[in-house]
DNA sequence: CAGTGAGCGAGCTTCCGCTTGACTT
């Protein structure tokens, strides 16, 4: 029988280090924390000293049974939690519930999941730090405090199951900020020159105007300076630079390089990452550290040299920049870097292969590179062209890895100069002023947002996923797709001494994925900054961690540091919730020409909506605001618009005929039928007629008879369809794929009970827009 | 991936952080 007791957090730990560790020993998983304040108000005893009442969550029960057994048939426990605040206080917990004895339990930890390691941690035991426990009960306290305040207070005066915290409120801000910033930039453009020049020997070389001119007769008088003059290469200048590999990944980091070079959803980086840890190929993948054991540099080093040859290798070290990390485990890294492949899913493989290679990267040696500048000059003028040319003498890391950029502007493509002498004379080819407008700042990604939160030490390894989703949970945030709009844009050309103009148009503005800010949400941000103004600054967390840092040193009191904290705050909730004013968002828009009554747009039960008539009136119209629509931005007569629908059309075969708009589009409704009225059309539902409308039911009639390919005797209501994607079944109301490669024709009564047997869908793993339903 | 589409409200919502599995709308 084991006589000692191990318990780590992760079952894929546990497994792991079990190995590492004699017979005599047996590790558990404690899942994560293990008690956890009550849902309920009661939670925290506010009068006797902010006093925690701690619960063994509901799916934890059956953990702690669990390892009640195993303590009592081990002569030693082991807490081996991770070595930060979160961990200590899980070791505190399990002391708690488990009633553990001082005498039979001691607190071991490592950082790397390494035999080593291990085996010297347990060398090195010592007692709970109770000081960082406390430092972490004061972070727990405070955050249900803050949130479970602040949350009602926003029930009352704005509307039901809104949240907010001390993590998502400034998640939230951060993105209405840059909202604002993008409504306040002002178009602006400069005309951009670059130069086409014949070398002697007849080789092209592109060069950039140095100046770039605020208009175009600036450009065009430049142009024609151009036109009569000769060009000469002024200087030349070469000099070799280098470029270092960035450190290996942190979640952070791995979540960015996932979603710019592999399109990944934050969510989708860590489930795919979970699958990896889980199957023993990378270390754990919630880490703010950039840290390799030394194992690792062994690994990665022999790795390089087998791959591509000593002179690749250089170990390195490399320091977090991040003042908040807490470094408990390593770095994202393969645990074998002998495998630089995963055979596995095509996202496994695919993030795999980005893991293995930005931490092979980060043990290779510098790139070396020289880069030319060549200086073109004008006669005629005193400005001039430079071109750049960029060769790599060495590749170095290069070989592997170079980390993608969120700048989108980064168009520069260098290359190799052709070969030039100072003094040459040069040949003009053409001489091109475009105008180039200036962006406004972009809207954040789902991983660009984790970065900035990142820096400003908001929020953990183990939250920027799920950060990311309560805020577009509770309708704060927005993916908008933009198609963009197109702009006129001016192009001089210099051929020769042949110039000329034209006018060209390009789209801009077009986005996806990138987060906005939806009516409530800044409803919702405007109200907790006028009102909680501290919270939402950017530096709250920060400056809450410096005081947390004093507890878990021992040099301050929790209590006294949550007191000082609460009581101000409380004041303040008591006196919003008596004396502020609701916040709708509301605008009144002004007075329906038709009916004489007032229009206005607020923020309703179920958001963002118009109403024709005052509150007092007895026939008052409510509507919800359109996709694309905000209270901000929606004029009278788009919002009138929105009280002409439903139209009735009339009838036909004796059912009502009615056009409206639903989420999906304009439609035709008929006999319990949706007929979607397609864009580009001449058709609209605020228009349509009765006679267009039946032709469009007929023409839906027909579509379907024609798509429908089979309907089995057996039901009828079982059919086989042929859809947007081919054939599938549809049965009843649900929808059973095809499997690849099956002929439908083939298909009988018993082949088709059972794809739909074994196809009855998964639950949905989308997002509930909206409403988040608890478990 | 295929479908979908209202209601202006009678009573409950919410935090952050640590971990994996999990049902029924």
């Amino acid at each position: 029988m084991p006589k000692n007791l191990v318990i780590v957090e992760s079952p894929a730990k546990a497994k792991t280090i079990e190995g590492y560790l004699g017979k005599d020993f047996v590790v558990k998983s404690s899942f994560g924390h293990i008690r956890d304040l009550p849902k309920g108000n009661k939670a925290i005893d506010i009068e006797n000293g902010f006093e925690p009442k701690y619960e063994i969550s509901a799916d934890k029960k059956q953990v702690i049974k669990d390892l009640k057994k195993e303590v009592k048939s081990s002569k030693v426990v082991w807490l081996a939690t991770d070595e930060d605040r979160e961990g200590e206080a899980i070791s505190w917990h399990l002391v708690e519930a488990l009633k553990l004895k001082p005498e039979n339990t001691k607190r071991i930890v490592f950082h790397e999941i390494t035999k080593p390691a291990i085996l010297k941690a347990i060398e090195n035991p010592r007692g709970v730090n109770k000081n960082l426990v406390d430092a972490q009960q004061a972070r727990r306290i405070l955050d249900r405090l803050v949130g479970f305040e602040l949350s009602p207070v926003l029930w009352k005066k704005v509307k039901q199951g809104l949240s907010a915290g001390r993590v998502q409120s400034v998640g939230v801000r951060i993105i209405i900020d840059r909202e604002r910033e993008i409504e306040a930039h002002v178009a602006s453009s400069k005309f951009r020159v670059v130069g086409e020049f014949l070398t002697q020997a007849g080789k092209i070389v592109k060069a950039e105007g140095k100046k770039r001119f605020d208009s175009e007769d600036e450009a065009q008088a430049f142009l024609d300076a151009c036109s009569t003059s000769s060009h000469t290469v002024k200087a030349l200048e070469t000099k070799p630079a280098k470029k270092q590999p960035t450190a290996p990944f942190t979640t952070s980091t791995l979540q960015q390089e996932a979603s710019r070079k592999l399109g990944f959803s934050v969510q989708r980086t860590m489930s795919v990452a979970q699958k990896l840890y889980e199957a023993g190929r990378i270390t754990y993948m919630r880490t703010d550290s950039v840290t390799l054991s030394d194992q690792a540099l062994d690994g990665a080093a022999s790795a390089i040299a087998n791959n591509y040859g000593d002179e690749y290798c250089q170990r390195r070290n490399f320091i977090n920049k991040n003042s908040n990390a807490q470094e408990a485990h390593e770095a994202i890294r393969p645990t074998d870097f002998g495998l630089n492949k995963h055979n596995g899913t095509s996202d496994q493989e695919k993030l795999y292969g980005l893991i293995w290679r930005r931490a092979i990267a980060s043990q290779m040696a510098d790139a070396r590179l020289e880069k030319t500048t060549a200086t073109i000059d004008v006669s005629n003028s005193s400005e001039l062209f430079v071109a750049k040319g960029e060769v790599i003498t060495f590749e170095g890391f290069l070989k592997v890895y170079l980390e993608g950029t969120d700048d989108e502007n980064d168009d520069e493509a260098k290359g190799l100069l052709p070969a030039m002498t100072q003094g040459e004379s040069m040949n003009r080819k053409t001489i091109i002023a475009t105008q180039r407008f200036v962006n406004h700042p972009p809207r954040y990604t789902e991983a660009s947002l984790v970065k900035k939160l990142e820096e400003l030490g908001i929020g953990r390894p183990s939250t920027y996923a799920s950060t990311i989703s309560v805020i577009q949970n509770r309708g704060y945030i927005d993916m908008p797709e933009r198609d963009g709009t197109k702009r006129d844009y001016r192009v001089l050309t210099l051929e020769g001494s042949e110039l000329s103009s034209k006018t060209s148009t390009e789209t801009t503005g077009a986005e996806k994925n990138k987060l906005a800010p939806t009516d409530i949400g800044i409803v919702v941000n405007d109200f907790l900054i006028e009102h909680f103004g501290d919270i939402l600054e950017y530096n709250f967390t920060a400056d809450v961690e410096k005081k947390f840092d004093v507890i878990a040193s021992g040099q301050g009191n929790w209590q006294d540091m949550i007191k000082e904290f609460y009581n101000p705050f409380k004041v303040k909730v008591d006196d919003t919730l008596k004396n502020a004013e609701r916040a709708s968002g509301e605008r009144i828009l002004g007075v329906d020409p038709e009916s004489g009554k007032q229009i206005l747009v607020r923020i309703g039960r179920y958001g963002p909506m118009a109403q024709l008539g005052k509150a007092d009136d007895e026939d008052k119209r409510f509507s919800s605001l359109r996709k694309g629509q905000t209270l901000e931005s929606i004029t009278i007569d788009q919002a009138l618009l929105l009280f002409k629908l439903p139209r009735n059309l009339g009838e036909f075969e004796g059912k009502k005929v009615v056009t409206d708009i639903g989420r999906f589009g304009p439609y035709v409704r008929h006999d319990g039928k949706f007929i979607s009225i397609k864009k580009d059309t001449d058709d609209d539902p605020y228009t349509l007629v009765l006679d267009r409308a039946v032709e469009l039911i007929k023409a839906k009639r027909a579509a379907d008879e024609a798509a429908l390919l089979k309907v089995f005797e057996e039901d009828e209501t079982v059919r086989i369809i042929e859809g947007r994607w081919g054939p599938y079944i549809k049965a009843g109301k649900t929808n059973v794929k095809i499997p690849k490669g099956e002929d439908y024709t083939t298909i009988d009564w018993e082949r088709a009970q059972e794809l739909i047997e074994t196809n009855s869908k998964p639950p949905s793993t989308k997002r509930n827009r909206g409403k988040v339903k608890k478990k």
